[in-house]
DNA sequence: AACAAGACCAACCGCAAAGCC
DNA sequence: TGGCTTTGCGGTTGGTCTTGT
């Protein structure tokens, strides 16, 4: 399989994004969604490569996306999501639905990789492994990481399966779905003429709206202008969304459906977790349904994990490095809790 | 006040796999 | 069925900001 070529090198402009770049890709996208990203640089006369938009798209202009510090909340599901699937940032923001995978691999690396060596070290005086991983994700090397994939493929297929044979329910059972009109609801991606119906549509006209305000008040430097711009596509949908699957099968996403089912005492990440969940509303849902990064199938949609399940294995994982449980336990009472859990 | 070092994060790069014809 | 194209992912880089001296 040849590697293909990215972009041209030649006229393509690589670097910061400029604000006017931002508002033409946001108003493409208003116009024909995202995906098919090729043709995105040829039909804005954006001078960049599809990658580079996609990116930009995924990582920082789609509404929903939360910025700013990480709650105590994320920072534990995060360090035991890393221990559980290792560095597998997109699976990991499958369960942070507002967060980045790029987001989420940049604190990993900036913090929590430095927390939890510190840790470590102040513990069992320095026995790192060369990644200063903490002894959680000691437990997860001394598993084998490809038990813990096959685990969670197994998971997956399981629910894939589940969600196959169950389709024509979805759009009544999911609560999720309850928000999406009859077409919306089908569990597929959008496209592009999905986009012109009313969720997309109305959140992009938000989008377009505090573009416009963007534009009336100009911030005089970059920074300021990418920070109130790009917020505001947060701030658009900040009043949106409960985060749905794209299949509709993980209700459970949101982050009332997290705060329930990851019990992680967390003061300070409640108040930001529950302002934020009251303001979401159905239309970034809609919109991250399609935009939030997806796992591609080679990684067995992870996010369609129900978090029931997730939760207990994560806890289960650990009591089970504690009482010397081997990987054999572990995978059967993965397999035990999925056939309960899925049939 | 000026400089250096460290921290942070947006963006890029290259690879792998899915999708399409 | 095989090759090409497109998309997504994880690792890494480099610019900017912050903090310390």
């Amino acid at each position: 399989m040849g590697r293909p070529p990215c972009c041209d090198k030649i006229g393509v402009k690589k670097g910061p994004w400029t604000p006017e770049e931002d508002i033409i890709l946001v108003s493409y996208i208003q116009e024909h969604g995202p995906g098919n990203w090729r043709s995105v640089p040829t039909n804005t006369g954006l001078l960049r490569c599809s990658k580079s938009c996609r990116l930009r798209w995924t990582n920082y202009l789609r509404p929903g996306i939360k910025r700013g510090n990480f709650t105590d909340h994320e920072e534990k599901m995060i360090i035991h999501l890393q221990a559980l699937l290792g560095n597998r940032w997109a699976a990991i923001a499958s369960y942070l639905p507002q967060r980045t995978d790029n987001d989420i691999k940049n604190y990993w690396n900036t913090h929590l990789k430095k927390k939890l060596k510190k840790l470590q070290t102040g513990s069992d005086g320095g026995q790192n492994n060369q990644d200063g991983f903490s002894s959680t994700s000691q437990q997860a090397s001394n598993k084998g990481q490809w038990e813990r994939r096959l685990q969670t493929d197994i998971h997956m297929a399981k629910q894939a399966l589940c969600e196959a044979l169950s389709l024509d329910k979805t759009s009544t059972t999911s609560p999720a779905n309850l928000l999406l009109s009859p077409d919306q609801s089908n569990l597929k991606p959008m496209s592009s003429t999905t986009y012109n119906n009313t969720p997309y549509a109305s959140n992009a006209e938000n989008i377009s709206r505090l573009l416009q305000n963007w534009m009336k008040n100009p911030p005089k430097i970059s920074e300021t202008t990418q920070d109130s711009f790009t917020n505001m596509a947060y701030a658009s949908a900040a009043g949106s969304g409960s985060n749905i699957s794209s299949e509709g099968a993980l209700s459970a996403t949101t982050p009332e459906g997290f705060d329930s089912l990851f019990s992680f005492n967390s003061s300070n990440s409640d108040a930001s977790q529950s302002e934020t969940t009251a303001n979401l509303t159905s239309e970034t849902s809609l919109f991250q349904d399609e935009s939030k990064p997806k796992l591609d199938s080679r990684h067995h949609h992870h996010h369609q994990v129900p978090l029931t399940l997730l939760e207990k294995w994560l806890f289960d994982d650990v009591a089970a490095a504690h009482q010397g449980h081997d990987d054999d336990d572990l995978i059967n009472m993965s397999l035990e809790d999925s056939t309960v859990g899925f049939f």
